[in-house]
DNA sequence: ATTAAAAATTAGGCTGACCTAAAAATAAAG
DNA sequence: CTTTATTTTTAGGTCAGCCTAATTTTTAAT
């Protein structure tokens, strides 16, 4: 059983670490964590101790199969409980991640389960992101971000990347919503900022809001 | 900000002092936060020089106005979430104590506010239990027991005393659920056992038994 | 009222999780 | 290929929350 903070360790080691497994760096998990890195060095020895991690002093850490099945399950937990706050609770699109960030210690596996069904068995969560399944894994999906789209072409947008609440904000504060439909009318060559028709309406986005908006 | 400790200690003065505001002694609390006498010391220390307890050290300890009010608020979030597990989760009545052991920690006014009202503001837990509203206050009732009920008279399963999933069990098992129809057929003067009908069935419980058994 | 028993407190230690400052290893620059 | 800068680790300290053992206070019993 994992301690709260090994948890919070672990889902940063499998965020940073993305997809492919790469290695992450003691600073990397310091700057995330919002701790010092010497603290983290101490972390990881007792993560390896405990084979949760395969770590190299000085060459990075990554995670061992036991390691990425718990941070799945706290990743599994996070986004259940968004989707309940967003959709039975009827929280904003961007208050939702603190509060996660606290239910997804709580531990008790028929809880999760009943909380999956209870929000009939979500594949995403509100910001559009996957839910693992109780193995731990992901269901995949085309993941197409608006920066990727071609000047003509029209999407709906599917979610944002979720854990900047500022962004969060900002793109509720731009009038998009899940489901909304946009269309690029422009992108500028320049720096690859976007002309995007919103309903009625004509937005500017830059190419990083753009990389961060998902889209179908 | 009480930790996850303090919060269960502030509890556990709560329930050990009752509505009358009686002093609680060291050992009583040790004993049911199964810790030592000395690491109960400690804390009450620590809760009075937040002034969270008012301490006499040899004499006992109870909740200063700002304590009891911190402890109400996780009584509160505590039989929210067990309604909550029973009502939308379908959890049995007795399994969820050591869940909501563990919810009623989380820190969001807006979410127990949002859940309550997700609820339909439920004053009563399903164990029968008073939740105490956003302020602290208890809804009250006339907590009568089985064991006060004279024989020849029918009342309805109102609720069971929380805190002990060895009789919580024992109740499912005898078949009791809540909202039933009991009748009082006899009293044992020698021990005060009762003889009890429950639809067909009679059934004879204990006076310690029928003394955790609220009913209307 | 004295003594024995029970309850509570103090003293001193341990562990997890953090920190700062100093030392060591790696990476970057001349 | 040295020298410098950056990153990482080690060393040593703090704090909350627990522990055991020893001491003190209170209560109960003669």
């Amino acid at each position: 059983m994992p301690s709260l903070s090994e948890e919070n360790y672990l889902k940063a080691i499998l965020f940073l670490s993305g997809q492919a497994q790469e290695p992450v760096s003691t600073s990397e998990l310091a700057a995330r964590l919002e701790t010092k890195a010497a603290s983290v060095t101490e972390m990881l020895r007792r993560l390896a101790e405990k084979k949760w991690v395969e770590y190299r002093p000085y060459k990075g850490v990554y995670l061992s199969p036991a390691g990425r099945d718990l941070a799945a399950k706290v990743l599994r937990k996070h986004r259940l409980w968004e989707t309940f706050l967003v959709e039975k609770l009827h929280f904003g699109w961007e208050e939702v991640h603190e509060v996660a960030e606290q239910l997804e210690h709580i531990s008790s596996p028929k809880l999760t389960e009943r909380l999956s069904a209870f929000l009939g068995h979500p594949e995403y969560d509100p910001h559009g992101d996957p839910i693992p399944d109780p193995n731990g894994v992901f269901p995949k999906r085309p993941k197409r971000t608006l920066s990727e789209v071609p000047a003509g072409e029209k999407v709906l947008v599917q979610g944002v990347r979720d854990g900047d609440s500022d962004f969060l904000r900002y793109v509720r504060q731009l009038g998009i919503a899940l489901g909304d439909e946009l269309e690029v009318e422009a992108v500028q060559p320049f720096d690859q900022s976007q002309q995007v028709r919103h309903g009625e309406r004509l937005l500017t986005l830059s190419a990083i809001a753009a990389a961060n908006i998902y889209v179908l």
